[in-house]
DNA sequence: GAGATGCTAATCATAGTATGTAGATTCATG
DNA sequence: CATGAATCTACATACTATGATTAGCATCTC
């Protein structure tokens, strides 16, 4: 899955996102990992823009980060 | 994948989305589904809340309508 | 009949999950 | 200062569960 974010606009953007609020609450990947349920490793992944994530895993992240979903999917410019 | 909806609100939200734009649109699922690259039963599986849909079709679909992404996970009653 | 949608099933690609290693940084403590 | 422990992250695989895609037929409405 590399390249990903060349096909695809909100991979990059989910992943900014991702890391930008991340950072904001003081959180570790591993921290924010075990808040949503999923492998420490699976939140670097989707950082570094590696995976396709699905919905499911968005509302996931999203309730850890105490954010409605389609916030994550929102470009900060706007 | 049956019974998503249960485990994850977005699902839901999502589905019903695109329904609800596509319909107003005057669209079919066929022609949604040639708009956005996709086949004509996947947007009936999704319409369905039967699929655990990606970030990428997310996008697609999106695209399609004419939306931006983050406005197919939003409820419509915020 | 024609168009639209529901539904099943089957295959292929890949998302989700996990393990291990390495490098970078921070922070004590001698 | 060192240097050693602890924390965080990147990165390389690898496995398996499931998402993506397609074909076929049924149902319903007009």
């Amino acid at each position: 899955m590399k390249n990903l974010s060349q096909k695809c606009i909100l991979v990059s953007i989910f992943a900014q996102n991702v890391k930008s609020y991340r950072l904001q609450q003081g959180l570790s990947q591993e921290q924010l990992a075990e808040r949503a349920g999923v492998h420490r490793t699976y939140i670097g992944m989707l950082e570094r823009e590696e995976k396709n994530v699905t919905i499911y895993n968005i509302e996931r992240i999203a309730i850890a980060l105490g954010l409605e979903a389609y916030q994550l999917l929102k470009s900060k410019n706007d």
